[in-house]
DNA sequence: TCAATTATTGGACAGTGTACAGTTTAACCA
DNA sequence: TGGTTAAACTGTACACTGTCCAATAATTGA
């Protein structure tokens, strides 16, 4: 730890290098070892420094949190069904790609940074033209959204639970699309013009 | 704040006296303002006498937690269908009671204590007799969970979402059992006795 | 009545997020 | 090229957190 820097000597840091960072002392230390320190330390510098790039803790996680939104695929289908069906799956691999996450997006109730904003914008999309449009078509992004951040929390939390190791990730993968479906036929029966009766 | 009191002298502090101060704290003063020694202020006590009775922080959340499931009402009957939606429904109330407990519970992912377990208990009885045990019991038990709380969690949280205060608490009520019906006749309808037509 | 246990305190420690005031570097404009 | 300005980064420091330790008073039980 030799390389100690005097004040104003650059040491090259920004925001997604920070964001990276916190990510992967997330997935190392878990959630109670994401301190501002240890990122700091990690990228051998003093922990003020990640204040000329980040506004605080909070925030540093809430980018985190929307950072990683930005995996979701748009879909690529402008069918209400489908369309919803894509992305709220991508959503679901995304988020069992980053398990040590899953609880924030929990905690905080989702997120509402600009990939957030984008993605839900095309959820409205998607269900205006099924016909469901303002407050019953927030209503139904949100059922959407926390019965996906849901399962993603179940699929992914507790492995110290002996009864949930048993269900492999693939069944519970499985599980997910068939609720989503239900959910999806409910929320899309709602609709004046029905749907075509195969479409799901 | 005169009474201070001098090492050794008793203020007659229970465990119970303990929980039920955090949660005012809780309510007041939100998740950040709950702090051992807020709780401890609040009570006219040190800091440290909360440890008599109370292992730590996060045990006594947790005690909170469970704490609370303990209002949720047993249903009244063994007939599958009936009996969960009424356990269900019981539960939901509860957690709007106290919405500031519900984003802890998405944290924590529920809750792992007496309470919590004997309710888990009559809800596999019921699956059970319905005629769905082992492992897809435990995950139609963790899908009604997640829905439940994930509910809660879209009726209680963000009030500063201005799309949510246009939608009343008694539409999103209605919203949630008729989610629940959806997801129950998809759950029991993977038994093997089907139940009669109308007993949903 | 005396011993043992328990509840409570003051004081302290390590760790947290973050503000402030400096120092160096890089960028920009003459 | 040189001088000015803005930005990056540091050391230090503050208020706050959860929790441990040793001392003390009250309670309990024999």
């Amino acid at each position: 730890m030799g390389d100690t820097r005097a004040p104003g000597q650059r040491a090259g840091l920004t925001r997604d290098a920070i964001l990276r960072c916190a990510r992967d002392v997330l997935s190392e230390q878990g959630i109670d070892g994401l301190t501002m320190r240890s990122v700091a330390r990690r990228l051998g510098v003093a922990p003020n420094s990640l204040y000329s790039h980040v506004a605080g803790k909070d925030t540093l996680v809430d980018d985190l949190l929307d950072d990683v939104l930005g995996e979701v695929a748009e879909p690529r289908t402008t069918e209400p069904a489908a369309g919803l069906r894509q992305i709220m799956t991508s959503t679901y691999e995304v988020l069992l790609r980053h398990p040590d996450l899953v609880p924030l997006y929990l905690a905080r109730q989702g997120s509402r940074g600009g990939n957030a904003q984008r993605l839900g914008e095309i959820m409205l999309d998607l269900l205006d033209a099924a016909g469901i449009a303002g407050p019953e078509a927030q209503e139904a992004r949100r059922v959407l959204i926390v019965y996906t951040i849901g399962f993603a929390a179940m699929t992914t939390g507790s492995t110290s639970d002996a009864a949930t190791s048993l269900l492999s990730r693939d069944v519970l993968a499985a599980n997910f699309t068939t609720g989503l479906d239900w959910l999806l036929e409910g929320i899309l029966a709602t609709s004046d013009n029905q749907l075509p009766p195969h479409s799901l």
